[in-house]
DNA sequence: CGGCCTGATGTGACCGGTAACATAGACCGA
DNA sequence: TCGGTCTATGTTACCGGTCACATCAGGCCG
């Protein structure tokens, strides 16, 4: 039982299948009478037109092609659904290819096979290196609009699109500096991520930047889950001089890292202050409430797929990379206290011990 | 700057169109020094097949298509990334329409737009009724391979994958019948959702096993989330004779609940026992950690998948339904407790006053 | 040594649309 | 009345692959 082809629709419709074509497409010049009967004829043939046919004789596919990181990540995949609707608004069709973890290797799958369906554009949303150096995308981006998302990869004429993760981080630690702590760690996700990197730098901008005693405490993840926040914040709690406030790079290191101190006893905020950074619907509700740094990760998604269809077609293509940060602003809840006397003597006792040493 | 195509390629290594063809699919009969002067011409001439000429030609387009409810929910994005994983590892690409609240439309057009597409098989995961008496997807239907997921809706041919919804309402009401308590509640999701219905029956179910007193106590909601639960919660708490324990549809109402009983100080589990169901993964940081049922979501969609593409072809097609339906299983933390003396005298009294008027 | 088989390669049609151009009336003004 | 313009429709080629079949050169066998 196989579709019927526009010739099928023509030939009961008694014309020709180019006025099918022009039915279709709602082309005027056509007699209503005409029009009506073909309509009749699709109806009962239930003609369905085939995108795959028109998009090899019209060489458009309208469709627009995403990679990215796997999208359990709660950043992706409201990234992914921001590209999706903002393309969608615009009579394109997004697929997607979400590379799981440990299979690093279908990047370049997932890549090949939208070239092959001939996307129209490209965006690119994979933080590690890997494919920085693949001629595949570089070819890629020289024909194809292209857009990277949450990503150092550097590609001649694309556009990036990112968070700003430094003074994210910056603020983040700002905030724990006003209100008196001067032993703040931080736990970070995996530093081969760039987000993971600049947000390290943003927290070491404001340490620095403080001066006065502070020193950086960096305790770093292999990835941006519950458990690795856990064990992370268990790793801190068991070190000589414990801090008293912890700026976590991701929601879910927070929380992981809360139920550790909860299990030890530890009270946030009153005996160690927390904040976490995406600002995933959970971190109201939980006890206490999260103070974090909410990422726009819609708009991100939404502002890549923008430029990926809005940019200037073939000739008149830059060669400059633009980059568009987006802010991600604080959230205030209650997981952050001002620091408690005790801690604070601890502080500047630790202070002058290191003053002392040095 | 054009694609280069087979012929280009051709004539660049001084063959025949279908040389290259059979170089590019890996047919024997080509002698490897042709296949070489092949490879070179495609590595120079930066080719890449067109999967849409191919398809056209060969009628296969080795695409799936998901039609799901908005994949911010977490249950249908781990059916996603699980039907994904199963069609790539037989070489298929899944194509995903996902449907945001309030855009119900959408439906049909994701299902046109797939059916132009020429998708080989169909995996229809939307629960509310909308599209059952669709003739686009009933026609559908009776041509592709199609699997319906947690859905009621009746497909003749199509098989259906769901999770046992009514057996874990019913487990999770008998956990807390276990307990002691009789005045159990349930938060449940939108009732036209038949998963919120199903489990709502169970709970019935075990309620009406239980007999002695029992008597349902149920606080419908129109969504899933978190802000649902809490306003839930908030009115289980105004009413009269107040619950023992709760038995919430989703984790996300249960955390939501959680809150404004933390808000009131209420105390979990010593004075009010909870239950989800989902296991979402921040349902085990919780304070207390979260009583809950698993959904094996990803399963879900892996076999859904796997359905579609193992489907007997053509005239082989069943026109039977099956149904397939996965246990989500209990899984015990920390936030149901025993019932209290107190509160157990009261729901005796409660029932003897019952009895009364009766 | 001719016939036949086999392996390597070439030829032309076809998949189902769109694009460009052709054609045939109808209408219209000079 | 006639050429020109406009509208409705038809004709043909083409997009870039695959498919079925044709061709051709060796090798083997009787």
């Amino acid at each position: 039982m196989n579709r019927a082809t526009i010739r099928d629709v023509a030939r009961k419709a008694k014309v020709s299948h180019q006025t099918v074509s022009r039915v279709i497409n709602g082309h005027d010049s056509v007699t209503p009478e005409t029009r009506e009967r073909v309509t009749r004829a699709i109806r009962e043939l239930e003609y369905v037109p085939s995108a795959v046919a028109r998009s090899l004789s019209s060489s458009r596919t309208h469709t627009l092609g995403m990679v990215t990181t796997d999208v359990s990540d709660h950043f992706f995949a409201e990234a992914v659904a921001g590209a999706e609707a903002a393309a969608r608004k615009r009579g394109y069709f997004l697929i997607i290819g979400s590379i799981e973890p440990g299979a690093e290797d279908d990047e370049r799958t997932y890549l090949r096979l939208m070239l092959e369906r001939r996307v129209e554009g490209l965006i690119i949303a994979v933080p590690r290196l890997r494919l920085a150096d693949d001629d595949l995308l570089a070819g890629a981006a020289t024909r194809l609009p292209t857009v990277v998302v949450a990503s150092d990869i550097e590609l001649p004429g694309a556009d990036h699109v990112d968070i700003d993760n430094r003074k994210g981080g910056f603020e983040a630690t700002e905030h724990l500096l006003a209100h008196g702590h001067r032993r703040i760690a931080t736990i970070t996700g995996p530093l081969d991520w760039p987000s993971a990197r600049a947000r390290l730098d943003g927290y070491r901008d404001a340490l620095r930047r403080a001066g006065d005693g502070t020193e950086p405490l960096v305790e770093p993840c292999l990835d941006w889950g519950l458990e690795s926040g856990l064990r992370a914040a268990e790793r801190l709690l068991a070190t000589a001089r414990r801090p008293t406030a912890i700026f976590a790079q991701s929601d879910l290191l927070a929380l992981g890292a809360m139920s550790a101190l909860r299990a030890h006893g530890v009270r946030v905020p009153e005996d160690m202050s927390m904040i976490g950074f995406d600002d995933i619907p959970v971190a109201q509700v939980f006890d206490p409430p999260l103070t974090t740094l909410r990422q726009p990760m819609r708009e991100v998604g939404e502002l890549a797929a923008r430029l990926v269809l809005e940019a200037p077609e073939g000739a008149r293509r830059r060669r400059t990379t633009r980059h568009h940060v987006l802010r991600a602003p604080l959230v205030v809840r209650g997981s952050v206290a001002r620091i408690r006397e005790e801690s604070d003597q601890h502080a500047a006792k630790a202070a002058v011990k290191r003053a002392t040493r040095l």
